[in-house]
DNA sequence: GCATTTCTTCTGTTTAAATAGAAGAAATGT
DNA sequence: ACATTTCTTCTATTTAAACAGAAGAAATGC
């Protein structure tokens, strides 16, 4: 068995989607100028159309006829992507446990006091939404 | 140009990993054994040897000789490999906002209200270590 | 009116990853 | 002694992903 289709978007398909969620539906040359640009990748116009019709084929993607050409537009929305990707990372990684990942973030990345201090204020924020016996 | 060598082990890598680092140094049948056990997967002796020996060739591990077999031993740590995917992930996801991952988190995760009690415990905790003007 | 530009669809190439079989060396049981 | 088990190394297959070119339709410049 070979490999499988990941669940979750690629690099390049990312990269995409990213361009897509901040300049709205975009013909293929958009995209194309967007991605030399912003992540300095510089692929004939034909990459950037296969990938656009993959990630159309994989419900990343959907297309709509403009003129004689197509404008593509992202179809998830970018919170359950990154959502899902986070969770993957949990599950893979951590064996499911955030405070896990929370406990490798907190000690790993570099955080200023202010942004340890949005940070506590934050679960505080989180916490009081959550009110003893509620569900779901 | 085509796929490239990923810079973080892959699934069936990570699975390996984890057995390595739980379970110390072991021979080849003993990491399919613990394969099947823990993850239900359930390959050939020799897909085991090629993944393993790979996976030498990536210096994620190291193999020494013992009798007239091979036993096997992580050469990466846990807490490399773990920041380096969660460092991957909050650049590629969240444009190298470690604060914007762990929103995600706090906003998508279920967390126990004693978690988030531990949690900002944490924070708490880091922020005392990082004393005002300390480096690197 | 025709050359050029602009799209699209189809087909093709390359490599990593996942998986496994074949062949052979060496130890082992009886 | 020799069949069997146990390892290893080498080679092979399959598919997704990352590209990109060829061919053709259709709009556009002048």
């Amino acid at each position: 068995m070979p490999r499988e289709v990941s669940k979750y978007p690629t690099e390049l398909e990312l990269q995409i989607l990213k361009i897509l969620w901040e300049s709205g539906p975009l013909p293929v040359r958009d995209v194309r100028q967007a991605l030399a640009e912003r992540e300095k990748k510089r692929l004939a116009h034909t990459s950037v159309v296969t990938t656009l019709n993959n990630m159309v084929a994989k419900k990343y993607l959907k297309r709509k006829a403009q003129g004689n050409a197509y404008i593509f537009e992202a179809k998830v929305h970018r919170d359950e992507v990154s959502k899902g990707m986070v969770g993957d990372l949990v599950k893979r990684v951590f064996d499911g446990s955030a405070s896990a990942l929370m406990l490798n973030l907190l000690a790993d990345e570099e955080f200023s006091e202010a942004e340890r201090e949005e940070l506590s204020q934050l679960i505080y924020t989180y916490r009081q939404q959550q009110q003893p016996g509620e569900k779901k």
